[in-house]
Order: C-alpha cells, then structure tokens, then sequence
DNA sequence: TAGATTGTTAATCGATTAACAATC
DNA sequence: TAGATTGTTAATCGATTAACAATC
C-alpha cells in the first residue's frame, strides 16, 4: 500500500519557509513558531502547521519551534542537506549572471559544467566555479560521464526545446528554465520556471 | 453589486498563455485550440475554457481561437497592451543582467530609472535603454516624479525590505523581487518572487 | 501551575474536471 | 450537412481554515 503522495502545494512551500529560517538564523534567532512564520510570509499558521505535519512533529506544544533544527529537518526533506551537481546551458549575458550569481552557495547547488553553441564562448572561463565554457555537442555525453541530473537552460526561447530534450536524453531530472518557453518533457521529469515577465505581468491586472 | 473577482490563480495562468500565444505568432499559425494550448502548456483545455470564459467569449464553436485576437486580448485584460515605466534597484551583477535582459521588449516593461547605493556604480550609463544609474538616496523622489508604479528588486536580502518600504512609499504598487527574501508591503501592493533557489529546492525533494 | 502553542480533525471553501448542449 | 470545438453547468476533487484537545 503506497503512503498518500505530499501534494506538490505543500512541497513548493518548504523552500519558502528554509528560505524564512535561514533569515532568523541570521538574526540569531533561536525559537519561533508557526505564528510568527506565517505572518512574515503572509500566510496562516494553520497552513504552516499542517504543511509540517506531512513530514512529522518538528514543534514543541507551548513553546514553538527550534529554529536550526527545523532547518535541518526540512533540508533533509527536500534533500538539500548534500550538493547537487548542476550544468547550465547558454553562457550569455543571462547564463553569466547564472554561473557568477552567489546565491547557490550552500544552498545545494554548485554549477559544475556551462555550455554554449558560440565559438567566441567556448573555452572562456566562467563563474564562482571558474568553469571552463563547453560546445553544447559534449552536453549530453557530459551529464552522463559526471551523472548531473540538475539542469538549467539560459538560452533564447528557440533553442529550449531542443536543449530540454538533449539534458533528458543525458539523465537529467529537474530542469530550471529561464527561457520564456513551456517546455515539455516526459513524466518523472520536473521543469521549474523563472520568467521576470510573467512576474510583471501577474501584477499588471491590479494595476489602475 | 460587486462583481465577482476573478481569481488570483486564474490572473496568473494569462501571461502563460499569451507567452504560448506569442510562440504561435512566430510560427506563423493563425488558429488554435483549447485542445493544443492545453497540450503545449500540459494543463487541461476545460481548464483554459474555464478561465478565459471570466472575461467574454473569444472563440468559435468547431474552428477554435483566432491566435492575434486572442493574444491582443489577453495584452488588454492584462494591462500590457502599453508600456510600464518601471526602476530597477540594484546595479550589481544581478541588476546589470536584468537591465540588459532583452525579453522585457515589446512585453509591455520599460526599465527607465536604476539607482544603487556603490559610488562606483553611480553615473554609469546602463542596460538596453542606457539608463544612468542613479543614487538610491533619490529614489523616493524620481519615482513620484516619474509616476513609476512598477519596482524591480535586485539588491542583496538584507536592503531588500528597506527598498520595498521606500518604493511604496514613492507610490510603487507592484514589486518583482528577485532578493532571497519574503517582503512584508502594505495591502493593495502586489509582489512576485524570482528566486532560482526556490525552483531548484522545489524539485530536489523529487530526485532519487 | 498558567499560559502558550502544537498537531490534528472536521468543516468550509475554492479549484478542477467531465460532460454536453449550442453552434460555427 | 457532418464534424469539431466552444462556453457552461454540475459534480468531483483537493486545499485551507477554524477550532480544540493534548501537552510542553
């Protein structure tokens, strides 16, 4: 009998509420609770509460919750408690940002490959890995020799598609796509997306 | 009477399907169907019925949805059939790769005022719209000058909640934050996250 | 202890889907 | 016309919230 799957809601949450105690960890904060996450994250602390409840009892009644241990417990639980190798493709402005961004850092990831189709790119080393640029013929055969499973796709729109399939022939899972493009892909492969417009313009229908 | 409001979730699919709309645009088609959009973009098409039928009737029974017209009315409901004077804060790496981020043509954003805090950046000539970068100390003020409604976030997380408060402050109504960090704003302000650590945590939990 | 806060249940609320009459 | 696809209804499904016993 299969345990009920955690609904992908809940799972999309976990990092925001990492993301709030790594914040009080920096402030030295030592205790909170489900109260005062919910208000810094403008949602209930019912919601906090039942979304932890999947997982365990990471709280003590009257007293609240151990902040570093939660942490922990929620890096465990979205397996970032180790380092995932990630190759980025598309080494232009975009993907520049991407491989200098410091951000990642101990956050469980740590871009270990770029690739580009750009002669002028290729070869340049780049980032806070100081990674050596690749022509995008050694991705696939690259992701497997080194088992990266994590991708991230900096490449205009039209190329995505095709970069996507090749990351999937490689071995790769999860896929973060900064390239204004739906993807698809075959089940049991994740696609994220980070698109500034869809951002603005999720906002412009408030707007007077 | 108020009329009912539409959903936030239902807000935040629009600009999905007028990216998917402007992707035919380029292919050159001129007809689609609740069917293949829902196919391309891996939802349900009684779910794009569903949500395009809050705002009027743009299809034909048995031929589908004229792809122009759609897309034109999308832009509308959206708010982004005109230009969004927005400032951007932040001139570090992060900031420079946002105001030289070619995808904010012709999507309705125009990257007009940029300010930070580093003397080395100020006075730079910056981005596709050769901005000066502007100390933030004059933020406030050009953007009640200006009008600007429309804020970018690209500092580290510890100004970022500072910057939100001046931006509101200054009138801004709708932030897009790309600091590591939840922001607390006033009711009536609208803010959207890019947080990479985010998309890549919320698909480790799925790994092996 | 008294006060506070968890973990959990049950009720409420809202979103998605299936199905189909309408109609191009 | 015959075939296709919309817009919409009602049913299903799932997520959120309120409330509180348990207990630190």
């Amino acid at each position: 009998m299969a345990k009920r799957a955690i609904p992908d809601i809940v799972i999309g949450r976990l990092p925001v509420y990492l993301r709030a105690l790594n914040f009080l960890v920096a402030e030295g904060r030592q205790v909170t609770s489900s109260q005062e996450l919910g208000d810094r994250l403008g949602i209930s602390s019912a919601q906090i509460r039942k979304d932890l409840s999947h997982f365990g009892e990471f709280g003590k009644q009257g007293t609240g919750y151990d902040i570093a241990f939660l942490r922990q417990q929620l890096s465990e639980i979205l397996k970032v408690n180790r380092m995932w190798d990630v190759a980025l493709v598309g080494a232009g402005n975009l993907g520049k940002a991407i491989a200098d961004y410091p951000g990642f850092v101990g956050k469980g990831f740590n871009i270990i490959a770029i690739f580009d189709n750009d002669p002028a790119k290729i070869g340049q080393i780049m980032g806070i890995n100081h990674v050596t640029v690749q022509p995008v013929e050694e991705l696939e055969r690259t992701l497997r020799e080194r088992g990266i499973v994590v991708g991230i796709i900096a490449t205009p729109a039209e190329h995505a598609q095709a970069i996507a399939r090749t990351m999937v022939e490689g071995g790769v899972k999860a896929i973060l796509n900064y390239a204004p493009i739906t993807i698809m892909v075959p089940p049991g492969v994740h696609v994220q997306y980070i698109d500034p417009v869809v951002g603005l313009q999720r906002m412009t229908y408030y707007l007077a």
